[in-house]
DNA sequence: CGGATCGAC
DNA sequence: CTATGTCGATCCG
């Protein structure tokens, strides 16, 4: 039985109006009162209806989900399942690997600190990185006694300390020191992974074994270097794994560093305690989705394994598992530059209704994109518009071309022709992003040649690639050959020509589950809203763009199917699969539905196997 | 694939 | 008056 009560409901709004850092460290003094001022303060604004809104999906999400629970459990051995849960456990703790040192290191309050350097007047004052009028990025630790956190907006900080400073961002200064500490990091571990500007992970098993140092030794030392060096303050977290350093590096923060004992017993009783939104990967709504079966701390999950093993698809069982053993990944290694998978660039402004007003945003932005991709060498085949409504309901919207695109005349007329599909609409933000994208750097070997000759495997210089078409001139790409783009407009299964090309067979499991087994195959929980959008939601545009959604060929075939057809059932053939059948238009069409999503997901399968194969063959 | 959601910094 | 920008992952149809 659910609890819908109308306190509950708004206990529930009110904590997620105080923002998604609130479990951050600070040290709040009293955190229902900033609470309080946080959802007074935002009474009334289009951004708390929005809130109130999505608060309030979310709980009817939670009451469907709880149903589904009960319904589950009802029919359910609950010894025999939490017998099968524990016999996972074991196979989990035999794997359990403790034999890397894994260190997170973060900067305390960065850009904060980073300003104070350069302006000491600063220092012991309560100040704020960002502007009244926009979001705050840092708070300086006096700040945070009062509840002011990153994330947050200006005039809500000045409630919450009347006195606060705002001090404008230097970006490039970050950088500068950034640049500076990562290069510290990397002489302890040359393969580290930074991750953002302020923080990183490495593997300093081998460093302490060199030098013959305990790691508390070890980074102890880093961390008065860098301090020596920058004037700056890090904290570190030393354990097993990746997860469990992130959160270590958080307990004695700021300037300080915590070692978790690598032993199971210790982690185990680390973890029974802890917090379930202090795992990487859980937020606030995770977080409430899992408060609502009953599961608060890391050690709940073993109370509900019955639960979480009946609810798989919500949370992710083996997630789950392996977060209450505390084990998670111990693999650093830092992101190539061919993995990445997307650039944009987006803005927000005063809300706009006016067509010209929102074009010349829209320009603005492809100026802003087109120059960051021809500064970083990426040009791509797919374009997606972000719009967010005066309401902040956020949508996008995509196109993909049989080229790869990225000048401003492409971006800004595409862009274009997606929005105005929508309109009319009034924004407060409107953004661009490219994803499929092609690295122009990597067209450095020369006797490649274009996709269609018969080529064996593709260069082996860079570390193996393979999903991305390797090495064409930058004046080539623009210039695609016909058979391609006949391909690529026309069938449905065109990647598998990429495949091929990279000389990768095409298998798809008759059961496609992902492997288990390899450390990498658990997720943070990821559920399903109940309701893809809310009933509210934007001011009946157009038309859903119905035959954007589908390939060209479908389109026309529908097209065709449409035109002259009685209503009697008849023999046709799916365009799709082949399959022929005696059925009526709205049948077919049901079936071909059916069709284009079932290759939607086989497409989806490809790629992430194809994936897994890049990963096998880039690993040293 | 396109769209929506979630999460991290 | 006033609520970011950039990216990756995942799920669904």
């Amino acid at each position: 039985m659910s609890v819908p009560q109308a306190s509950q409901d708004t206990a529930s709004l009110v904590k997620r109006l105080a923002g998604p850092s609130v479990t951050k460290a600070g040290l709040a003094k009293d955190q229902t009162e900033i609470n309080r001022i946080i959802a007074e303060a935002s009474k009334g604004s289009k951004f708390y209806d929005n809130e109130k809104r999505k608060d309030k999906d979310l709980t009817e999400r939670i009451g469907v989900i709880l149903k589904h629970r009960d319904d589950l459990l009802r029919n359910a051995d609950k010894s025999k399942i939490e017998r099968t849960v524990d016999h996972m456990l074991t196979e989990l703790e035999a794997r359990r690997d403790l034999s890397q040192i894994i260190v997170h290191v973060d900067m305390d309050a960065f850009y904060a600190n980073v300003e104070m350097l350069d302006n000491p007047d600063l220092k012991g004052k309560a100040f704020g990185v960002g502007h009244l009028h926009g979001v705050l990025t840092t708070a300086s630790y006096e700040a945070r006694k009062f509840g002011v956190r990153s994330g947050m907006p200006g005039f809500i900080a000045k409630k919450l300390c009347p006195d606060l400073i705002f001090v404008d961002i230097h970006f490039k200064r970050y950088s500068e020191m950034s640049a500076v500490i990562m290069d510290i990091f990397k002489q302890y571990d040359p393969n580290m992974y930074p991750a953002g500007c302020d923080e990183g992970y490495l593997n300093i098993t081998e460093y302490c074994r060199a030098h013959s140092l305990s790691a508390d030794i070890c980074v102890q030392e880093m961390r008065a270097r860098v301090h020596r060096e920058t004037d700056l303050t890090v904290s570190a977290g030393i354990a097993p794994n990746k997860m469990l350093a992130k959160i270590c590096s958080d307990k004695n923060k700021p300037n300080g560093q915590f070692h978790l004992p690598f032993e199971r017993d210790a982690i185990l009783s680390f973890m029974h305690d802890l917090s379930i939104r202090k795992i990487p990967g859980i937020g606030r709504v995770n977080e409430r989705l899992l408060e609502s079966i009953g599961i608060k701390t890391c050690g709940d999950i073993y109370t509900y394994r019955a639960t979480v093993y009946l609810m798989d698809k919500y949370f992710g069982l083996q997630f789950l598992l392996r977060t209450h053993l505390g084990i998670a990944s111990n693999n650093v290694e830092p992101v190539l530059r061919e993995e990445r998978k997307s650039i944009g660039a987006e803005r927000t402004f005063s809300p706009l209704g006016d067509k010209e007003q929102i074009l010349k945003k829209l320009e603005e932005v492809a100026v802003e994109l087109e120059n960051d991709m021809q500064k970083t060498g990426w040009a791509g085949r797919t374009l997606t518009l972000k719009y967010k409504l005066d309401t902040y309901q956020v949508f996008t919207r995509a196109k993909s071309f049989d080229r790869w695109i990225s000048k401003k005349g492409d971006l800004f007329m595409n862009g274009k022709e997606l929005l105005m599909h929508e309109w009319p609409v009034k924004l407060r933000l409107i953004g661009l992003r490219m994803t499929k994208l092609k690295d122009l750097r990597a067209a450095e070997d020369k006797g490649i040649k274009r996709f269609f000759s018969a080529a064996g495997p593709s260069s082996p210089a860079k570390r193996q690639k393979m999903g991305h078409r390797e090495s064409m001139e930058p004046e080539e790409v623009l210039d695609v050959s016909d058979e391609y783009q006949e391909d690529c407009e026309s069938m449905p299964g065109y990647e598998e020509h990429e495949f091929e090309e990279a000389g990768l067979a095409i298998e798809i499991p008759d059961d496609p589950i992902t492997e288990p087994g390899d450390t990498g195959s658990s997720r943070p929980p990821q559920s399903r809203p109940s309701k893809p959008i809310s009933s509210a939601a934007k001011p009946m545009s157009k038309k859903p763009t119905s035959t954007a959604q589908k390939p060209r060929s479908m389109a026309t075939q529908e097209k065709d199917e449409g035109g002259d057809e009685g209503e009697g059932g008849r023999s046709c053939v799916c365009p799709i699969c082949g399959k022929s059948m005696e059925t009526d238009n709205s049948g077919l069409n049901a079936h071909i539905d059916f069709c284009l999503s079932r290759s939607a997901i086989l497409e989806a399968q490809v790629e992430s196997l194809n994936r897994q194969k890049e990963r096998k063959g880039k690993k040293r």
